[in-house]
DNA sequence: CATTTAAATTGACCGTGGTCATTTTAGGAG
DNA sequence: CTCCTAAAATGACCACGGTCAATTTAAATG
C-alpha cells in the first residue's frame, strides 16, 4: 500500500475558533443588532484574523445563515412543542412568535428570502431547512384537520408559507404597514385553507 | 420684497447626464446581464466621474430599481394590452412573460423582492409601483370573472401575487426546480381561485 | 524526542459601493 | 458682456467584504 495522503479529523481548535467566532457574532447582535454586524467586529471580538473568519464561514451571508436558521429552529420547536392549532386563528397565532422573529428588522427578512430556496441540492443551507420543516410541521397539522380536502396537505402547507412571507412583507410595505400581521395572516389563512365557509 | 433664493428650474444637463448613465447602464447590461453591473462601468461608459453617478441615484440599488421596475412596466403593458384571461391556465400563461423576466437572474429576483414593499409611503419606488399595478390589472381580471365570490377581488388579486412569486421562487430552489413555472402556478392558482372545483 | 505534513491561521492586499470638500458650469440679473 | 450664485460635476478618499501566498501549529509517524 503506497505512502497516501490520508484525511485527517478536524482539529479541537477548529471547534474552538468556530465557536469563538458564534460567540463574537451573537455578541455583536445582542449589541447592535443583525444589520449593523460587521465582520471586522467579529474577529476582533473573537481575537482571530480576518482570513479565519472566511475559512470558518463562505462568506458573510453564510454566518447569517447559520444564525438566523437557528433562530428560526428554536422557534419551530417551540411550535412543535405547543398543541395543535384547532382553528384558523390559533394556526395564525401559532406562528407569530416566527412572524415576529422574521421580520424583526428588514435585513434579516431580506436575508431570510435569499436563503429560502436553495442554490443547489448539496448546499441546502440551514435556513432553507427551516423553510422545509415548517412546511413538514404545517402538513402535519393539516393532515388531521378539517379544512379543504380537495388538495393535498402538501400543497395547503405550500400555500400557508407564501402567506406567512407575504404577511411579513406587508410589515415592511408603507402601504399596508397599519394592518397587523396576525389579523391579516388569519385572513389569508382563513381564504386560503377554509373557501367558501 | 427682500431678495431670496427662488429654488431653479432643472438644468439641461442634468437630464443628459442623467440619459447617458440609463443608457451606459442599460448596455453594461445588454452586454454582461444584471448582476454583473458594476458603477465603475457605467460612469466609464457614460464619460462622468463616479460621484455623478450618486447624484442622480442614490445608490445602485436605485438605479436597478428604476431599471428593473421599468423593464416590469413594459411587460404589464403586454399583459393589458392582451385580451381577459377567461380561465386559469389561461391566467398562469399571461403572467408567465413577467415570471421569466422576474427569474431571468437570481440577482434581478432579490432586487425585486427588496424593493416590492416600500420602505416609506413618501418612497415608493419603480418596483413598488408595479407590484400595486400588478394587483389592480389582476382585481380587474377577477372582478368580472366566474371564480370565488366569498372574498374580495383585491384579496384574490393578493394572493394571486402571493403565488406568482412563490412559483418564482421555486425555479431557484433546488429541491423544486424540475417543475414548470407555469404548471406550477396553474396548480396555485386553481387551488386558491377555484377551491372544490 | 525529532521529523514531517496537512490543516489552520495570518494579515497585507484588492474590488467595489458610497462620501464629500472642492471646483466647474449654467444661466438669470444688472 | 460681466458678475453672481445655486446647481452640477469631480475625484481623492473611505468602509467593508472577500482573497491568497506565506507562516504557524497540531498531531501522526518512526
Amino acid at each position: 500500500m503506497p505512502k497516501q495522503a490520508m484525511a485527517r479529523a478536524i482539529q479541537q481548535r477548529t471547534l474552538k475558533t468556530r465557536a469563538k467566532l458564534l460567540d463574537a457574532a451573537n455578541s455583536v447582535i445582542a449589541d447592535n443588532g443583525y444589520e449593523a454586524l460587521r465582520v471586522e467586529e467579529v474577529v476582533l471580538r473573537a481575537g482571530v484574523a480576518k482570513g479565519t473568519f472566511f475559512a470558518h464561514f463562505k462568506d458573510k451571508d453564510a454566518l447569517m445563515d447559520q444564525l438566523i436558521g437557528a433562530e428560526i429552529d428554536r422557534h419551530l420547536d417551540l411550535i412543535e412543542a405547543q398543541d395543535v392549532p384547532k382553528t384558523i386563528n390559533e394556526m395564525a397565532a401559532a406562528f407569530m412568535p416566527l412572524v415576529t422573529f422574521m421580520s424583526c428588522e428588514r435585513y434579516v427578512f431580506d436575508v431570510i428570502l435569499r436563503h429560502s430556496g436553495a442554490a443547489a441540492n448539496a448546499e441546502v443551507g440551514p435556513i432553507a431547512m427551516t423553510f422545509g420543516r415548517q412546511a413538514e410541521v404545517t402538513a402535519a397539522w393539516l393532515a388531521d384537520m378539517p379544512f379543504r380536502k380537495d388538495i393535498s396537505a402538501d400543497l395547503q402547507a405550500e400555500g400557508v408559507q407564501a402567506f406567512v412571507v407575504q404577511a411579513i412583507s406587508l410589515v415592511f410595505c408603507a402601504l399596508h404597514n397599519a394592518v397587523d400581521p396576525q389579523e391579516r395572516l388569519a385572513i389569508y389563512l382563513r381564504a386560503w385553507l377554509t373557501p367558501n365557509a
